[in-house]
DNA sequence: GAGGCGTGGAG
DNA sequence: TCTCCAAGCCT
């Protein structure tokens, strides 16, 4: 049965077996020392996947081991409040994967008692967990024989039989999985899995693959073909608009005025300083007032430019331009955004903001030093020593 | 099924 | 500067 489905898949019973332990052989001598790899926690290995999602694993380490120390247990995760959970993802990204987080700790709590479940449709069921993941923390956690499908596998898979596939359909995911379960060595299928990703990670990379020093170049079809890098097929690239943004340091006193996202869709639940899209015909000031206006209800008066950062999101790109306001008359209404608040310079940094908005309050001097209605008496180069100072106090 | 959803590194 | 794309999931 087994040998139909490789002999299918393009490899026979023999090579199959010879693959498994060339490849295993390669990861006990190349795997990275990695945290997470040091126990097999199920909550340690849990977190690690999630923040491995779409992202490397040099950008995820600091996270991982700041996440852990400040969140060790799937209880102290579930009795956090959100904020405190998208605080520790700041810079990371794709932050629905924090709010699933920190649902799915919940969860847990509720449904196991807090321990982290071991049959596949338990942990499927939890937020943020799909097929991948679910496989990844079965089989690396609980030694479950279930093969990881990841961008990684993917690739390999793909050079290794030459498969001409598209692995975004349906029947594409369906047959990859399908190659994917018959190469898993079912006596270590954890290791086998991680072994699978790293050799993606590290040797059949998406470009200038490092053939001559993988393991399975004499089981690799597309190799044979001269031309690995070919596969997998990708799709063609879409066109990516650019948006012009407004915002406003809006100053009441020495208070700057932050609003926090809804809870769902871009940036969800982060803090962001009120703006919004220039619309044609109108000053970027005109934008920074009638934004106010419009989604908070409030006049401000718009001063002098203080900055601009240029930034690109997946679906387009962003530049972002802030000036320096003055709180004139009016309650912030909450419209679109979920909460607002009054906040020093200090406080700013208790808050979860995107790149861009962080690029901006970075260059803020340490403390308000005049006072209300003058604007921006540091200059820009007196700003970025004060920000200096700051960090170096930080650090000590 | 298709598109939304961040960020940073590499070439 | 520009393009690609990385240990995917959700709607």
């Amino acid at each position: 049965m087994t040998e139909a489905v490789n002999i299918e898949n393009g490899h026979d019973a023999k090579t199959v077996i010879r693959c498994r332990r060339l490849l295993l052989r390669w990861f006990a001598a190349n795997a990275r020392d990695l945290p997470w790899r040091r126990d097999r926690e199920v909550y340690a290995v849990w977190i690690s996947e999630i923040m491995l999602q779409q992202t490397q694993v040099q950008q995820a380490l600091p996270y991982y081991q700041r996440f852990m120390k400040r969140f060790p247990t799937v209880a102290a995760l579930a009795a956090a409040p959100l904020d405190a959970v998208l605080k520790a993802w700041e810079g990371m990204g794709y932050y629905a994967r924090a709010r699933n987080l920190h649902r799915a700790a919940g969860q847990i709590m509720e449904r196991h008692g807090g321990h982290f479940p071991a049959d596949p449709e338990s942990v499927r069921a939890l937020a943020g967990i799909g097929p991948y993941t679910a496989a990844a923390i079965l089989s690396i956690a609980f030694n479950q024989p279930l093969a990881v499908v990841d961008g990684n596998v993917i690739r390999v898979l793909s050079r290794l039989h030459a498969w001409p596939g598209d692995a975004k359909t349906t029947s594409g995911k369906k047959e990859i999985q399908e190659r994917a379960q018959s190469l898993l060595d079912p006596a270590a299928p954890g290791v086998f899995n991680e072994a699978m990703m790293e050799l993606g990670a590290l040797i059949c990379t998406p470009q200038n693959p490092l053939c001559r020093a993988c393991p399975l170049a004499a089981c690799c079809q597309a190799l044979a073909q001269g031309m690995p890098e070919k596969f997998p097929v990708k799709s063609a690239k879409k066109f990516r608009p650019h948006y012009q943004i407004a915002a406003g340091l809006i100053w009441k006193k020495e208070k700057l005025l932050i609003v926090r996202r809804p809870e769902s869709g871009l940036l969800g639940g982060l803090w962001e300083l009120p703006g919004g899209k220039q619309e044609a015909g109108e000053g970027l000031d005109e934008t920074v007032a009638r934004e106010a206006a419009e989604k908070l209800g409030i006049k401000i008066e718009v001063g002098s430019f203080f900055g601009h950062v240029d930034h690109a999101y997946t679906h387009f790109s962003i530049t972002l331009h802030v000036y320096q306001c003055r709180h004139l008359q009016g309650t912030p209404h909450l419209i679109e955004h979920s909460d607002w608040r009054w906040v020093s310079i200090d406080e700013l940094d208790d808050y979860a903001f995107s790149r861009s908005n962080r690029l901006i309050i970075d260059q803020l001097p340490m403390e308000v030093n005049y006072p209300p209605g003058h604007y921006s008496i540091l200059s820009t180069a007196e700003r970025a020593e004060k920000r200096k100072e700051k960090k170096s106090k930080k650090q000590n």
